[in-house]
DNA sequence: GATAATTTTTAGCCAAGGCTAAACTTTTTA
DNA sequence: TAAAAAGTTTAGCCTTGGCTAAAAATTATC
């Protein structure tokens, strides 16, 4: 059984990658110093769970990527399950996954999987890794990045970050919500964008998380 | 926030308790080395959280029962809730709940408590501390204990040992189960018994786990 | 291309929570 | 009631995962 510590780790590291990350965004991202980061970064490395190059970053291996995404999937199940019983809103729901994914066993994962059928995407739109890892290809775009003037469908929101999920939540943005851009700023990024009617201006921050895809939505 | 060693000793002497309890008795049932027990009861005491004079045993202070009631209370409410929603085997929930217990919030144990509708016992029948640790008063008997003759109905089978809890299971009996006292053994204490027409024999171990009321059950 | 700034690592420290072996109490037994 | 047994504590060690301060490497700047 990996530690917590550990657990975070390689979590992060998958959700700062794929490329090499930098020992400082690792420490930032799990809020330590970055000399406990190196350190972590040595001690897993040890173990060949991650590749760390030293002053270069560090990178997962495959058995530190097949441990990553079952963390990644026992919290994507969570949210979903807790989302799906207690009718928590979008914005509580990572914390609380965020402590119970390191206490979730194998038999209790596969019980919330089957209970739930088996589902492909969290209450936030994030693909839910299966039991080895599989991923689905990726076909989105960023709201930001999408074409004026067509319909486009709203797939993922951020999870972590509740004031901007609340904010798209009380502006009736989610995954499975269709809209339409109709302008874009030249500098900085932001957006205009039809939704049911309503304008919205939504900032190059936002544009730059929420993802789209261009089909219709299958929903 | 108390650690999950914390935690985990505070739940031991509660559940060992309340009198004093002997290191040994704590180590054993954490499974850890006695002197282990020892350095932690010194702390504990240090926190004000245990009372422990050497050689004497270890209680808990007002403190440190109250929180060992949080613990036992997220951990019932989370056997409840598993039960309710995966429909887990009775002799499966102990082990599962063991672990989520110590990554329950405030806010999460409060949803799962509403969304039960504030339950008053887990699956296995033990009553679940109230918000600020309250307990109801018990007038059960040990079903060893209980008269010829007379209708009892179970209340409370063992939550933690999960070869009883099968057996238990197979036979038929777990909280609401009635059932008559045929005889008792002289010698062992060992029972038999008549369960809807059924003879059944119960040993003394068993019989001094279950716990019945002479009233009819009001469920 | 040398120096300044930034980033990373090393070194050394700390607390928590384990362990074993040895010392000390308490209890039991002869 | 003295010796043996059982239980408990102390002492000293270990690993994990933090921290700070200082040293080293890399990158940026003049």
């Amino acid at each position: 059984m990996d530690s917590v510590a550990v657990e975070n780790y390689l979590k992060s590291i998958w959700e700062l990658g794929p490329e090499d990350v930098a020992t400082q965004d690792i420490a930032k991202h799990l809020n330590v110093a970055p000399a406990s980061a190196t350190k972590m970064l040595q001690r897993l490395t040890e173990r060949g769970l991650v590749h760390h190059i030293p002053y270069r970053g560090a990178s997962l291996t495959p058995e530190g990527e097949r441990k990553a995404l079952s963390v990644v999937r026992r919290h994507r199940l969570l949210e979903t399950f807790l989302s799906q019983t207690l009718a928590l809103g979008r914005e509580q729901l990572h914390d609380e996954a965020e402590r119970l994914e390191h206490a979730l066993s194998t038999d209790l994962e596969a019980a919330i999987a089957a209970y739930l059928g088996n589902p492909q995407r969290d209450p936030h739109g994030h693909p839910i890794p299966g039991p080895n890892g599989e991923l689905p290809v990726n076909s989105e775009v960023l709201l930001g990045d999408s074409p004026l003037n067509k319909k486009i469908t709203v797939t993922q929101v951020p999870d972590h970050d509740s004031e901007i999920l609340s904010w798209l939540e009380s502006n009736e943005i989610f995954p499975g919500t269709k809209l339409e851009l109709i302008s874009k700023d030249p500098f900085d990024g932001g957006i205009v964008a039809n939704l049911n009617g309503k304008i919205l201006q939504i900032s190059q921050l936002v544009a730059n998380i929420v993802h789209v895809s261009l089909e219709e939505s299958s929903s």
